[in-house]
DNA sequence: TCGCTAGAGGGAACTGAGTTCCATGGTGCG
DNA sequence: CGCACCATGGAACTCAGTTCCCTCTAGCGA
């Protein structure tokens, strides 16, 4: 959490750019792909990169982390995104699903990178595990500004937590298949796609009006027309295209 | 430590039982609960147990392990439960659910175990990083089953993840408002609440007919009134009341 | 009874991640 | 010039996990 007071810029302060530590992380992808992440020590990447052992783990607290260089940051972007509009009056789902794009934005500001790291992760048991407990991380940002603005409903944790997995879920269905198509395809297009689907299931309406809805009011009426017996996702499809929503 | 693990009969071939395991989780929990888990080293628990540290590592591949000693039965019990259902006939989102069951009923076999557990991993950030990895791999599971039976439709990947997700989410959140108190309230009616919820918003109805259902037939018409602009969960939670639904 | 084998358990020794402690060397400041 | 302050370097340590090899015992055939 203490990342340390030691910033004398004026400018971003997150940004600092201590050069060691890209240095780091470029020795450590390079032997991390020549010869694979278990057969590669710390002591090799320190050799490569010209600096102490020591040095490693003050920027890295684990060997794990350097494959993950970005991801503190992006995590407290979002945190800092979902503060910034804690107040606002639109659908909490459209935010967090905001929000998961954050993360999909910096996978695809490097490309080759994020390619490698997943073709990585994928292959390596100890970083499937750790990027589990990143995801999580993000999981937990999104399902807590949910539970502030569904808590007031019955169920609020609950909900907070289904729509948080939902969407990270989504998200990264969606980053995987781009992913896996090496970066070629449009990232953005297939995380929009899945997110879309979860925003139908769980989302509310793109114009919120003061206070909520209630149930006694009726300013308008819907029909639909199904099977009784067809399934719920399958009557919300028809809802959805009949309200015209997305 | 007459909190021992489960009892099984011997008849079953599976889960032959070495009284060597048993003994090591019995004297690792007792480290672990009087002194800490980070505390503990392996040879603590093999010396308490009375035996050589290589047997530790024979019945555990690491010092995790110990604290989740039932869940890759309860794993099997998972897949095998999904296999041989997989070609029934009636809602896998309900199917899902069950399989989770699964994992409760685990739980609940042993309350004073669970709620020991669920403290320690609630403190030692490694034993929640283990953790995700074990409830990552339920998660799978009941991804590829939902994945079998959903792969016809379009975006059948999509929503088998997400409704995994949401399953396990909603469990989760039930067993643990159960663990916080400490094994005392029910169990199964938490669970069952929360699941409830993901039955409703991604379910199917219960009474399966053969084929499917096709959008072009309408043996039944329901009319549901509502703002044009109340949220889509808003909706189906009339819809539900509507059919009659749970 | 002997000898052989196989398999469970025991244990020394090794690798490597992560930590602790301290030394060093540069930089700003009085 | 000397002092304080850091960032870095690096030795040494702990402990998880692995490798290799040993002992002991059960079983079995000759």
């Amino acid at each position: 959490m203490n990342d340390g007071p030691r910033r004398r810029e004026p400018s971003d302060a997150r940004t600092a750019k201590p050069p060691m530590r890209d240095a780091l992380v470029a020795a450590a992808f390079q032997l991390f792909l020549e010869r694979g992440y278990e057969q590669t020590t710390i002591d090799d990447i320190v050799t490569l990169a010209g600096v102490g052992r020591r040095s490693f783990f003050r920027y890295f607290p684990s060997k794990e982390d350097v494959v993950f260089p970005d991801h503190e940051r992006c995590l407290a972007d979002m945190r800092a995104f979902l503060d910034e509009t804690a107040d606002a009056d639109d659908d909490p789902v459209l935010r967090v699903c905001d929000a998961a794009r954050l993360v999909l934005r910096m996978y695809a500001e490097n490309p080759t990178f994020s390619v490698q790291r997943y073709r990585l992760t994928k292959e390596v048991p100890g970083l499937r595990s750790y990027e589990l407990s990143v995801v999580r991380r993000y999981e937990r940002a999104l399902a807590e500004y949910l539970r502030g603005r569904l808590a007031a409903g019955r169920d609020g944790t609950l909900r907070a937590e289904v729509v948080a997995a939902a969407v990270v879920a989504a998200h990264n269905n969606g980053l995987r298949s781009w992913l896996r198509s090496d970066g070629q395809g449009d990232a953005t297009a297939a995380v929009d796609h899945a997110l879309g689907y979860v925003r139908a299931t769980f989302g509310a309406p793109q114009e919120s009006p003061r206070g909520g809805p209630r149930a006694e009011e009726y300013d308008d009426v819907v029909v639909v027309v199904s099977r009784r017996d067809a399934p719920l996702w399958r009557v919300v499809q028809e809802i959805e295209s009949t309200l015209g929503r997305d």
